[in-house]
DNA sequence: CGGCTTATGTACGTTGCTGCACGGACGGCG
DNA sequence: CGCCGTCCGTGCAGCAACGTACATAAGCCG
């Protein structure tokens, strides 16, 4: 993982750095993006964020890098901007489960507010891009100075949960298609751009299905014309209409995170 | 102390919800209870203890009671002792999955911590038995005033979560069997008891499955002479044949929850 | 006892996904 | 250019769970 702080403050430029070098191989990614913000930082009262912006060093997060393991120590916490990260839960060592996709709405590193500073999940990052992290130290320090933070990161431990159970009742009952479409939606919102890196290989340890069965749901969405891939690329051509075809979880979750911090 | 039934307060809108009789009051169940104490708060401080159990209401929770419904204010917190609680997700009006069971080694009730007062899931009492509650706001207040109170609760929210993403994982892989026979090891350990009431027709409500499902899966482990049931009441015979039929997700939510706050 | 309600058992065709296997196609690279 | 690794597509048998429908059995109440 290649980490580089861009030294100077962020200062109230909040997370609106600059666009990243060629993340991944196609660069047409990067130039659709516009910079972003985390929003759970971004919301916070101008002396609040300034002083956590202060202290958060700006990183470039590499497609499929690990930034932690189930039961390891908890070194950094990431607020990501216009990268996005999943968290897995692994099952015998051979299937896997994404159980939450972080992207510029949330922070990795939660169990640190809880008071535990081992994860239980495998963190993975999805999406190459910039995040802002701090070490788990400093990250508690600024849990103590600002209330405001507290409270924003609080509500978003609420949000987690509410979104997390909506998942588990998605991935029991709802059929691959819809919860594919789902799954490109919540990447689309994260990604900021209209093209995203994604192989049916990676989806399908994602969605804890096989390979195949991607490949099968992801011809359907294309004849449909709701989006076009080859080869890992993946283009979102209609969004209207992928929702359609998704279940009402996506939009369940999304309503459920504005109603605690919109 | 008085026992305050919950019939009369917020009982009365929704007891409708109750079956016809009354099995529950089947004297098994209740003979073979031994006293039980809340680990949440038995694990308390002598001090901070004695100052919440003073603000704890204990109340009597009938089967089938319904606590809160999703997107409704929530009036109190609950500390199970004896009983035992389900949060459950319904789906389309139709089918529902529990996702959290809820005993004497924690509380419903989390998203106040979390500066939210309304709860994203359905709450049900699943086995009847005596609790502890408080009102939100008592709730609130005792949570200023006690540090390990905080720190016990925050520990238990990180549980919530990775045993969250542990059951994601768990419905989304494993068999019925193995699913019914975990199910039937929590609700063990949360009962205090060899022997409880429960229909194939909840459970299967619960695992988000058939009646029928349950039926069968039910059948292979009576075969088995694992547990044995006759109309809703079901005696759990081996705990060790169960533990060798439920997939590893039981052991590691458990371990998880020693390793937090054992 | 007889009638009713609730709980459990059985049966059958259907479906969505699995496991496995292999064929083809695109793109990077020497 | 041609090789080769990665990624995508197809085919097929198998299976667990689904939806539906109906049949028995156990307790409750009059």
């Amino acid at each position: 993982m290649t980490v580089h702080s861009l030294t100077g403050t962020a200062g109230d430029a909040i997370a609106s750095h600059r666009v990243a070098r060629a993340p991944w191989k196609n660069p047409v990614c990067v130039l659709k993006r516009e910079p972003v913000a985390n929003l759970l930082l971004s919301g916070l009262p101008r002396k609040d964020r300034q002083h956590v912006l202060a202290r958060c060093e700006p990183v470039e997060l590499k497609f499929a890098d690990v930034l932690c393991e189930p039961a390891r120590r908890i070194s950094h916490v990431y607020f990501p901007t216009a990268s996005f990260i999943s968290l897995v839960i692994p099952v015998n060592n051979l299937a896997s489960l994404e159980v939450e996709l972080v992207g510029n709405e949330g922070m990795v590193g939660v169990p640190l507010m809880l008071g535990v500073n081992v994860s239980p999940l495998r963190v993975v990052v999805q999406g190459p891009g910039p995040a802002l992290r701090m070490t788990a130290a400093t990250f508690l320090a600024e849990l103590e100075q600002s209330v405001a933070l507290r409270h924003n990161l609080q509500r978003y431990i609420y949000v987690l949960l509410a979104q997390l159970a909506q998942t588990a009742a998605c991935n029991r009952f709802h059929a691959l298609d819809s919860r594919l479409a789902r799954w490109l939606l919540m990447t689309h919102d994260r990604a900021h751009a209209n093209e995203f890196f994604l192989t049916h290989e990676v989806l399908a340890r994602m969605l804890g299905v096989r390979r195949v069965g991607v490949t099968n749901a992801a011809g359907l969405l294309q004849e449909r014309k709701l989006v076009r891939y080859s080869r890992g690329h993946i283009t979102i051509l209609d969004r209207a209409g992928l929702e359609a075809v998704s279940c009402e979880c996506y939009k369940t979750v999304k309503d459920t995170y504005r109603a605690a911090l919109g």
